[in-house]
RNA sequence: GGGGAGGUAGCGAAGCGGUCAAACGCACCAGACUGUAAAUCUGGCGGCUGAUGCCUUCGGAGGUUCGAAUCCUCCCCUCCCCA
């Protein structure tokens, strides 16, 4: 943090790519002017709910532009939202969430670190758990903070207003959600906040609270929402739709490769780190006809999967894509199952192997013709098999197994 | 506090004494097709069970009945109107 910040427009560059609001802009100017003149950096400030353990792609979007920060020379501050996440954002849902207890969500924020980390200096990241301050707030202090907002405005939020019109519950405590996040920039003393677009309600309510709290408002930064692999919701783990920035290679590379079209050149975009010429030339490939999308999506994939686990890695994936997903061949390596030579019931090396989740599944999938032994196609659904030697069993897409004799 | 409407599988939503493991849609899974994907088509979608069948599900606990998601009682939860 000794080295000089760039020029204050260069920086503004920089800050607004990809950003959908910022502002308001002037007093971001001012802000980056006078961290300039005096040395002293920005804090920027995302909050993160510890409501599901995995960082995925779409919290990189966020994460990506923190860094950018960084790498002007700002103070990265990560709230973990032990309490908030007790509360569950409201934003976008439709109901209430279920509430996770305080060890569910310390649990789940314990895995966080290290995932941030693949991503930001840790040298400049400060993270603070905002229990910290939560956890010892007296009612005389909740209270004060709940007076400095009204329910009008509160339900200005369209989330809320759609539930309230819909005659949907909303209980007191969803209420509390901005007020936290928006005193968590007070004890922080937050310059600028980051998040999506839907987060933007609670990013302007904490501007209100730190100027009650006297203090000089947050800049408002929103980025686009990230869809997921469906191409239709925003990426979530509750969804199911989601890229994990700690997902194996192969895995990351084949979600990505399932991804609609329309979303390949928003994922370059968003969570990739390839230049603006390059994203210029994605733009023209994808729209020249002669150009196979799937090359596009491919280079996506692997560029992705180099971001978190390396070149050789991806290698691997696309080579492991081509082989298992393209020519239907069976993977390189494959996880074995070691069983006691003899007579075996397939159903139950489908089941204990974990190819499927039970007994009537695994019938179904015989049924259905996706299971084969070496290749073949298994009909008999009762069929046993005599294991003497390593054979290979395939139960759908992408589950393989290699059962393979051995003593008990 | 009073009156009314509701709580059904991951979600939405039918059913209102047997033919209900529960229509339909979405999501999901498998297969076909393909340029990866999407779209489309076909099948599946509680568990166990070698056709048969059995077991656990319709907010919770009891009860009536040969038989209950469907009727009764109490309890929990949500919404609306009035106060």
């Amino acid at each position: 943090m000794k080295r000089p910040f760039p020029p204050v427009e260069d920086q503004l560059e920089i800050i607004a790519r990809g950003t959908v609001d910022l502002l308001p802009l002037d007093e971001l100017k001012r802000k980056l002017e006078r961290s300039y003149r005096t040395g002293r950096p920005l804090r920027i400030k995302q909050g993160f709910d510890p409501t599901a353990p995995d960082i995925h792609l779409g919290h990189t979007v966020g994460l990506r532009k923190l860094k950018q920060f960084q790498d002007l020379g700002h103070q990265v501050v990560l709230i973990i939202g032990d309490y908030t996440g007790m509360v569950g954002d409201p934003s976008e849902k439709s109901a209430t969430r279920p509430r996770l207890t305080h060890e569910e969500v310390l649990e789940n924020a314990r895995t966080y670190e290290h995932q941030f980390f693949k991503i930001l200096d840790p040298e400049q990241t400060e993270v603070r758990y905002n229990g910290e301050w939560f956890s010892k707030m007296s009612f005389a202090e909740v209270m004060e903070l709940a007076s400095k907002f009204t329910v009008a405005r509160m339900l200005e939020r369209d989330d809320f207003a759609r539930r309230f019109a819909r005659n949907q519950p909303i209980s007191i405590h969803e209420l509390f959600y901005p007020l936290m996040q928006g005193y968590d920039s007070v004890m922080i003393r937050s310059d600028v906040e980051i998040g999506a677009t839907e987060q933007k309600f609670n990013l302007v309510t904490g501007r209100d609270i730190q100027r009650e709290y006297g203090q000089e408002p947050q800049i408002v930064l929103t980025l686009p929402v990230l869809v997921g692999i469906d191409g239709v919701n925003r990426m979530s783990k509750s969804l199911g739709n989601y890229i994990g920035i700690d997902e194996p290679p192969e895995e990351m590379f084949g979600k990505t490769m399932r991804i609609p079209d329309e979303q390949i050149y928003p994922y370059f975009e968003l969570v990739t780190d390839v230049t603006l010429e390059a994203l210029r030339d994605i733009r023209r490939q994808l729209q020249d006809p002669r150009v196979n999308p799937r090359d596009v999506k491919r280079r996506l994939a692997f560029t992705i999967v180099r971001m978190y686990h390396g070149e050789a890695a991806a290698r691997r994936a696309a080579a492991h894509f081509e082989r298992v997903v393209v020519h239907k061949e069976i993977p390189e390596e494959i996880a074995e199952y070691p069983v006691s030579p003899g007579n075996h019931r397939l159903l139950d090396i489908l089941v204990n192997a974990g190819l499927v989740s039970s007994k009537s599944e695994a019938r179904r999938r015989i049924r259905q013709g996706a299971v084969s032994i070496d290749g073949s196609v298994v009909e008999d659904e009762f069929c046993e098999l005599y294991i003497q030697k390593p054979v290979v069993i395939r139960a759908g897409k992408r589950a393989f197994v290699r059962v393979v004799p051995s003593d008990p």
